[in-house]
Parts: C-alpha cells; sequence; structure tokens
RNA sequence: GCCCGGAUGGCGGAACAGGUAGACGCAAGGGACUUAAAAUCCCUCGGCUCUUCGCAGCUGUACGAGUUCGAUUCUCGUUCCGGGCACCA
C-alpha cells in the first residue's frame, strides 16, 4: 500500500574510492561500479592460502566440532552434486567457527577404485597417475569454491601412508578372528571382472557398472560384521540424530529374527534335520519339510534309493537356472520328494521331506519346516504338489483347509495343536520354544539378515591384502615390521582379471613362518575398507609411526555432522559403524558410533531427472564459477531447496542469487558514508523515525530467523530469504531516510547484520564488503551476532478476526493487548457487526491472544 | 507384495506448537528511466464472480470422509509419485 520511492542516496553524487584507489563512481552516468568477483575470490582465496584461518589442533580448552562431508572420488572434475555438498558443510563449519567452536573440517580422496583402471586400460596411463592428476585438479576446483578446509590434514587413500594402517588394522582384526577366508558363492560382476560384497548388489546389478551380477563359487576374504550384529542394531537406538529413514534401512538390513531352532529326526537313520522358524505356533501344521538344493543332508538322503537320479537331476538343473536368472527375479515355486521322511518332535507325525528351489542355504539353516496353512510360499508349493494344508492358528472367521485360497499368516488362536490348544499365537510362541528346550529337541535361536562383509577383489588398484600363502603354513599374516604390502608399479595391461595374479616379482616371496618359497595373496581390498575409517584418520592424518593418535582421536571423535549422499545409507555408513566398533576393541577408539549427526542432502536434478553424460544435462560448476564467481554458485545451492531434499538446478535461478549479490553490492556502496566507527555497537533509539525504528526491529528479528533456520535443521533455504527480506527493507529505508542524518547508525547496523549473517554461505563477498565498509578483523573473527529480544519484539500485532471460523476482518493493536479488550474490539469493529446479522445468536468467542478471536454465531 | 517418505500458484519453495495459505526467489505481464537496448527501479501476479473493482464475495494446500469454534498441519480411507527391501522361513 505504502509506495516507496526510490531516492538516490546522496553519496550517489560523489566520487567514491575504493581502499585500493579504485574509482568506483562514475559520476557522469551515476553507476557504481560492476561486482568483480573474479578479483574478489581471488583475493581472500589467497589470503586463506596463505593465513590457514581453518588449520585446527586438538584444544582440551575449547569445545570442538567436528564436521565432515563424504570425501569424493576422484573421477575427474567436481560435479554438481559435490558442490552442493561441500557448500552444505562449509556453511556449517564457517557456522560453528563463528559460534566460537575449534571446528575440524578437512577433506581428502577416496582414491582406490575401478575408474581408475578402466582409463589405464583405455589410455595407457597409470592408475595412479591418473589418480593423483585428477587430485590435483579437483582440489584446485574446491580451492575456487573458498571451501573452509584444514589442507594440512588432506588424505588420499591410495597413498602407501594411508593404506599401511589400514593393512594393520586388518591383520589385528585377524589375529582377533574378525576376518577369515572361505570358499563360498559369491557375487560376480562380469565388467567389473571382480566379486562384490552383497549390499553393492543393487536390484540384481553391479552398484557402480550397472551390469548384472551372477554368483561364483570361490575364494574370498571376510570381514565378521555379523559378530557385532546385535551392537549395530541396538545401537541404531543411539543415533537420534540421523534421518528416521537410514535407521530404519539399516534396521531391516541387519534383520534380526527371533524364533525356535528344532531337529526333525529323520526316519529310520541318525541323521537330523535342523530348521528354524519365526512361527513355533504353527509347528503342529508341518505338513511337508523342504530344503535347500545344496543342503549337505541331501546327499546321503537320497544315496542308493530310486529317487536318486530324479533328485541329482532336479538339483543340477535348480542350480543352473540359479546361475541364468537375474538375482532379482523370483523363479517358479517347485521342488521333488526326496522319498524320505522325517518326523515332527512334537506330534511324532511323518514329515516327507522336498528340496525345493525357493529354500536358501545362506540364510537360517537351509531347511525350513512347511506350514502351508500359515505361509504363503509353503501354500502355493502344497497346491501344487498335492500336500495337505493343515490350518493350526484360527483367527476370527474359521480356516478350512479345503476352502483355503491363500495362506493366513497372522496370529490367531491355536487349534490342532495338542495341549498348546487355545492359546494365543504370541503366548504359544513361547510355550512351544520352552517345551522343544525342555525336550531337548530345539532351542531358542536369531537368525540375521546380515552377511559377513565379503572385502576381496580381484582388481589392481586398491590395497593389497596383507597375507602370503605358503604350502605348508597357510594363510600367513605378513609380519607387522614388513607392512605397507605395496602396490607394486607395473607396465602390464591394467584391468585384465586379477593383475597381481600376473605380477610375478610381487606374489613371489617366501614364508614369514617356515622360510619357504611362497605366494602373496594377489586380492585387494574392497574400497569402502578406506572409506569405513578415514574420518578417524583425519584427527591424526600425518602421524607416520601409528594408526591413530589417542588424544586427538579422543578430542575429535565422533563426528558430530556428517554430510553425504543416502545412497550410502548402507553400504558406507554400516561399514564405518562396525569399523568403528572394531577399532575400539582393538583399543583404538573410545566411541560406539562415529557420526553423532547425519545429514542426507539430496540430488541436484535438471530437468526433472538426474543430470547424466546422457542425457546430456550435465552442469559444471567450473562453467558456473567463471561466470558468476564461487559466492553466487554456492548461494543458489543453499536456496533453491532444503538440503535433505532434490534441488531442481535453475540456470535463471542462479541468474537471481547473482543479481542479489549485485544489488546489497550496489546498495552498500550507495551507503558508504553511513558507515562509521562512531556508529558501531548499539544504537541508540531515541528520537528515531518511525521507518528506522521498523528497520532497527527487523534487523534484530532477521538475526533470530536466521540463527534458527540454522540451528534447527540447517534451512539455509529460509535463513537466505530472511536476509533478502531485510535487504529489501534496507533498500526502501536507504532511500526514504536519505535526508535523515539519524538514519545512519541503524542503516550501518542493518548493513553488518547482513554481512554476518551470509558470510557462512557467501564468505568472499561478505568478507569484501566488511573490509570496504572499514573493519579490519574480519567477519570469521567477529564471530556470529547476538540479537536484542527487546528490539526484535513487535510494537504492534495485527489480530484476525474470524466468523464461524472465516476471515472477515483485521485489527491493528498493540502488542499487549488482553484478550477481554481483544474479544470487545474485535466486536466493535463494524465489518464485523456487518456480519453478525440481526436475529444471529452469538454461540461461542474464541479468543487467542495476540493472534486471533473467532466469532461463532448460530 | 512389504516397509518408509512425499503431493501447496506457471516453477523452486515458505507457513513456530491446529489459528491471516502462498514468505523469499524465478518466470510472466504492465510501467518508469533510455535515442534504443541491457542493467536498474516501481506495480500486478492461485482460480472464479460482480449493474458496487472493494481492506468485496466465493473457492482453493492430490482426492473422499472425520475430529474441531477453526485443519496445509491431527485421524481414517483412496489415488499418484519417489525411495528401500524383496523367496529371509
Amino acid at each position: 500500500m505504502q509506495k516507496k520511492r526510490r531516492v538516490v542516496c546522496c553519496s550517489g553524487q560523489h566520487n567514491f574510492l575504493f581502499p585500493a584507489g579504485q574509482v568506483i563512481m562514475d559520476t557522469s552516468r551515476q553507476e557504481p561500479l560492476k561486482y568483480d568477483f573474479k578479483s574478489i575470490e581471488a583475493k581472500w582465496q589467497q589470503r586463506w592460502l596463505t593465513e590457514k584461518p581453518c588449520k585446527v589442533s586438538a584444544d582440551p580448552q575449547r569445545p570442538k566440532y567436528y564436521v565432515l562431508e563424504m570425501f569424493p572420488y576422484p573421477s575427474g572434475r567436481i560435479h554438481i552434486g559435490h558442490a552442493r555438498n561441500y557448500s552444505i558443510g562449509d556453511v556449517v563449519a564457517r557456522y560453528k567457527r563463528m559460534r566460537g567452536f575449534n571446528v575440524l573440517h578437512p577433506m581428502g580422496w577416496d582414491a582406490f577404485g575401478l575408474p581408475a583402471e578402466n582409463a589405464a586400460i583405455k589410455s595407457g596411463v597409470h592408475p595412479a597417475q591418473w589418480t593423483y592428476s585428477n587430485i590435483d585438479y579437483m582440489r584446485g576446483q574446491l580451492k575456487a569454491m573458498g571451501l573452509s578446509y584444514d589442507w594440512d590434514r588432506e588424505i588420499a587413500t591410495c597413498r602407501p601412508e594411508y593404506y599401511r594402517w589400514e593393512q594393520r588394522v586388518f591383520l589385528q582384526l585377524l589375529e582377533k578372528g574378525l576376518v577369515y577366508r572361505k570358499k563360498t558363492t559369491l557375487n560376480w560382476c562380469e565388467d567389473c571382472a571382480t566379486v562384490l560384497a552383497r549390499e553393492q548388489v543393487i536390484d540384481g546389478c553391479c552398484w557402480r557398472c550397472d551390469k548384472q551380477v551372477v554368483p561364483k563359487i570361490m575364494h574370498g576374504w571376510f570381514l565378521k560384521i555379523t559378530d557385532y550384529a546385535e551392537e549395530l542394531l541396538a545401537d541404531l537406538d543411539k543415533l537420534n540424530g540421523w534421518p528416521e529413514k537410514v535407521v530404519t534401512m539399516q534396521r531391516n538390513w541387519i534383520g534380526k529374527s527371533q524364533g525356535l531352532a528344532c531337529d526333525f529326526q529323520v526316519e529310520n537313520s541318525a541323521e537330523k534335520i535342523t530348521i528354524f522358524t519365526t512361527r513355533p505356533d504353527t509347528i503342529f501344521g508341518v505338513t511337508f519339510m523342504s530344503l535347500a538344493p545344496e543342503h549337505p543332508l541331501i546327499d546321503s538322503l537320497i544315496a542308493g534309493t530310486e529317487q536318486e537320479t530324479a533328485v541329482r537331476g532336479f538339483i543340477e538343473q535348480t542350480l543352473l537356472e540359479k546361475q541364468r536368472m537375474a538375482l532379482d527375479q523370483e523363479p517358479e515355486k517347485h521342488g521333488i520328494f526326496t522319498g524320505k521322511y522325517c518326523l515332527n518332535p512334537f506330534n511324532g507325525e511323518r514329515v516327507p521331506i522336498y528340496v525345493a528351489n525357493f529354500v536358501l542355504m545362506e540364510y537360517g539353516t537351509g531347511a525350513v519346516m512347511a506350514v502351508p496353512a500359515h505361509d504363503q510360499r509353503d501354500f502355493e508349493f502344497a497346491r501344487k504338489y498335492g500336500l495337505p494344508v493343515r490350518p493350526v492358528v484360527q483367527p476370527e472367521e474359521r480356516l478350512a483347509a479345503e476352502s483355503m485360497e491363500e495362506a493366513w499368516e497372522g496370529d490367531g488362536a491355536l487349534d490342532d495343536s495338542g495341549s498348546f490348544n487355545g492359546l494365543r499365537s504370541a503366548e504359544a510362541k513361547q510355550a512351544v520354544i520352552a517345551h522343544a528346550e525342555k525336550m531337548g529337541f530345539g532351542r531358542r535361536h536369531i537368525t540375521w539378515r546380515l552377511r559377513d562383509w565379503g572385502i576381496s577383489r580381484q582388481r589392481y588398484w586398491g590395497a593389497p591384502i596383507p597375507v602370503i600363502h605358503c604350502e605348508s603354513c597357510g594363510a600367513v599374516p605378513v609380519p607387522e615390521e614388513q607392512l605397507p604390502v605395496v602396490l607394486p608399479g607395473t607396465t602390464t595391461p591394467y584391468g585384465s582379471h586379477a593383475p597381481l595374479h600376473h605380477q610375478e616379482a610381487f606374489y613371489t616371496t617366501t614364508c614369514p613362518k617356515c622360510g619357504q618359497p611362497a605366494k602373496r595373496e594377489t586380492d585387494t581390498m574392497d574400497t569402502f575398507m578406506e572409506s569405513s575409517w578415514y574420518f578417524a584418520r583425519y584427527t591424526s592424518a600425518r602421524k607416520d609411526d601409528g594408526i591413530l593418535d589417542q588424544d586427538a582421536a579422543k578430542y575429535w571423535l565422533p563426528v558430530d555432522q556428517y554430510i553425504g549422499g543416502v545412497e550410502h545409507a548402507i553400504l558406507h555408513l554400516l561399514y564405518s559403524r562396525f569399523f568403528t566398533k572394531a577399532l575400539r576393541d582393538l583399543g583404538y577408539l573410545d566411541i560406539d558410533e562415529p557420526f553423532t549427526n547425519l545429514l542426507t542432502q539430496g540430488m541436484v536434478i535438471k530437468d526433472g531427472a538426474k543430470m547424466s553424460k546422457s542425457k546430456g544435462n550435465v552442469v559444471d560448476p567450473d562453467d558456473l564459477i567463471q561466470q558468476y564467481g564461487a559466492d553466487t554458485v554456492r548461494l543458489f545451492a543453499l536456496f533453491a531447496a532444503p538440503p535433505e531434499r532434490d534441488l531442481e538446478w535453475n540456470p535463471q535461478g542462479v541468474e537471481g542469487c547473482f543479481r542479489f549479490l549485485n544489488r546489497v553490492f550496489r546498495l552498500i556502496h550507495l551507503n558508504l558514508d553511513c558507515f562509521s566507527a562512531d556508529n558501531a555497537g548499539a544504537v541508540d533509539l531515541s528520537g528515531l523515525s518511525l521507518v528506522d525504528r521498523q528497520l532497527h526491529r527487523k534487523t534484530h528479528q532477521t538475526i533470530r530467523r536466521v540463527t534458527d533456520s540454522i540451528e534447527k535443521d540447517f534451512h539455509f533455504n529460509t535463513a537466505i530469504s530472511a536476509v533478502m527480506e531485510l535487504v529489501n527493507q534496507i533498500s526502501a529505508a536507504a532511500g526514504e531516510e536519505a535526508a535523515q542524518p539519524v538514519g545512519r547508525p541503524v542503516l550501518q547496523e542493518a548493513f553488518e547484520t547482513v554481512l554476518h549473517l551470509l558470510v557462512p554461505m557467501v564468505p568472499h563477498f561478505c568478507e569484501e564488503m566488511w573490509q570496504l565498509t572499514g573493519h579490519r578483523q574480519t567477519l570469521q573473527e567477529r564471530g556470529w551476532p547476538d540479537f536484542d529480544i527487546a528490539a526484535a519484539a513487535e510494537d504492534e500485532l495485527t489480530i484476525v478476526v474470524q466468523i464461524n471460523g472465516k476471515l472477515r476482518a483485521r485489527l491493528t493493536v498493540p502488542a499487549g493487548t488482553g484478550e477481554e479488550e481483544q474479544k470487545a474490539l474485535a466486536l466493535a469493529d463494524e465489518r464485523v457487526s456487518g456480519f453478525i446479522a440481526a436475529g444471529k445468536a452469538l454461540k461461542k468467542i474464541v479468543v487467542v491472544k495476540d493472534k486471533l478471536v473467532n466469532i461463532v454465531v448460530q
């Protein structure tokens, strides 16, 4: 309503000089010179390079804050997702520094991995050379973004100085029995020519290259993550600072099932089949037994029987089918009768033993008691092979075997179950387990979905597994004093199957135990090993006589805020949690969990789709920095969406952020004469005009809003819009109050507040403006501003008047108006009385102080 | 199939704790300045209605119910979208 005319401020008439002597006003055109982001950013980056304001060391006298973004794989260039991730982390780091914390904010490189080898095959460059030159380039890109890292702690996981400690941890875990080697069915990716851990198979395909994964039987090294299953699960409850979604995903992945392990005696044999079930309450409904095709007992069951040929044929066919089928496809259920029976220990009944294609050897015991009435898979199987269906858990609506069309998997009352009849499912489960334990044929049992972590990779560019294979001594650990086992430089083609396998000079060695000729292990470690403990190594990145400096680790860990993509919800985050516990048990750490708070930032998308080369919608941060500067890129990445949500990249939005910085730049230059040392500090409120009082209030409200936004949930988007509102009000007030000298301290306070609040997001710009306006100390050093509650308080409030819940009028009342008065004012309002027609009875009046009056009429 | 999220203008997104829906930005339209353009500044901007163009009325936060004086917010159901798991016994 009130139109504010923009008046060119008095300073526009003057000829201003930069401290450096540069003319910034062209008096004839009255146009401020351009916001020269290039020289501003170069200047501050140079300064940060030499002064290292982010270099930190452990200081028990000061509160610490460890903020970490997931380190990148040095693929060649920083992409926009990185830019967003690191912008978010940098705001947190800078904000916490301003709040007085001793902030650890390191950066490094997850530098082992397949792309380096692929590049080597393609162009003949050594993976190391490819990796190191990528690192050099990308480090430059990160520095050009003005990110406040302590670069003296930089690590690259492919350096022997890093992986030697990993090899040492590996050996210590081996000694502790947490590492073992076995031959088993592994997930093989043809394209990557290596095996993958189960977590690394996504929808039956390789997590990296998307190629379908096939089963392959081979030797591999495993980490006993399952030893920590219980703790990994229990401690999820401590992770209050993690998104619920990630916690749930991990909980499901670990997959704890409690139930009964029970032995079924094979008829006329000494053999027993042990099953696992989570539904002991249905055990009287067993009508057959299903074994996995790989079950070791099958051989002895069928040997010499007339079923033998048929069963062997079936098993062979099933295993073949498994090889051919994609992992995510579900073949039709089928099976074959072995000709043998076992006995249900609860009722002595004869139960035919089948081999079934849907039973997994890897889970439970590889044998399943089949209860068709209460398990859908068993139901389908029973109907197909004409096996009996016997309901033993009855829901409200009684089940009849003949008419059932699907299994009843819910709870109910036990029926046809001997002495357990009438019990509810929950109590029946306990009673059945107790009975089995008493009789000695069963026991309470827990199974986990989680499997041990297979870490062998048949690749070159990874940390060598420090083991020597000796004909007579077996797998012998490399003695600690011989570490690191250094990855050999090599001239043979990389990327062929198991490259180290062809490096005679590498693998030829002698057994440390017996001195006989022996062979080194030629597999390398999964690269997720390196990222499972790098956050700890940052605390003592340069330590060359041990894994971790105890004091530093104790001071800095755990990471207070971890930031990265949700795609690592299971893989990296689960491995890191496991490693933390394992390192603790080796005596290196005294924490249980590595990351107190986790922020999973959303993807950056363009035109509604994930950016990808094939779609041609990739935005290169380099180009943007060239065109707009790092501050604009950072500002947009923070402004366009809250961090946890996907961010739609909008070039016009970037333009808008650039415009905003230009606007602030211009406004400050036009009002340089309001800055003076005398005006610093508290503003004298007496004699202020209305506009200035309002600006003063807005300034303090903005400090409050921005602080709240950051503290509560890192919603920088709303923090930035709050500052934009303040700038809009400054812009209006600056014009209007140009002639009033008292306007100047208020204006100075407002401008200085803008710079204080924005400096974590746009550091170069704000520090430059701050210096320009005559300050010596940097904003970072000045710290975060406090707000004055009294100054932020409104003296007038808008009260909404509703009639039957519909907005009918707004009243402006002074702050502190009582409820009764509020009600009276509302009723007295002529618009309100107009709505309350004659004859309508007032039913009720709801008054909410300082907010509204709702008048309910008949 | 199971388990989690989510759905608000042309767009990205705001809205403390049930109390003025659409902050801030983008786009669009109109205007000022300019010889002109760019830049900048100002105004309008969910939809519909009007013989009163108004501090107007109605309607509106995916859809349908419910609780409430009052629902974007809470409850139930439905649809769609996204993510995770997927023979886990």
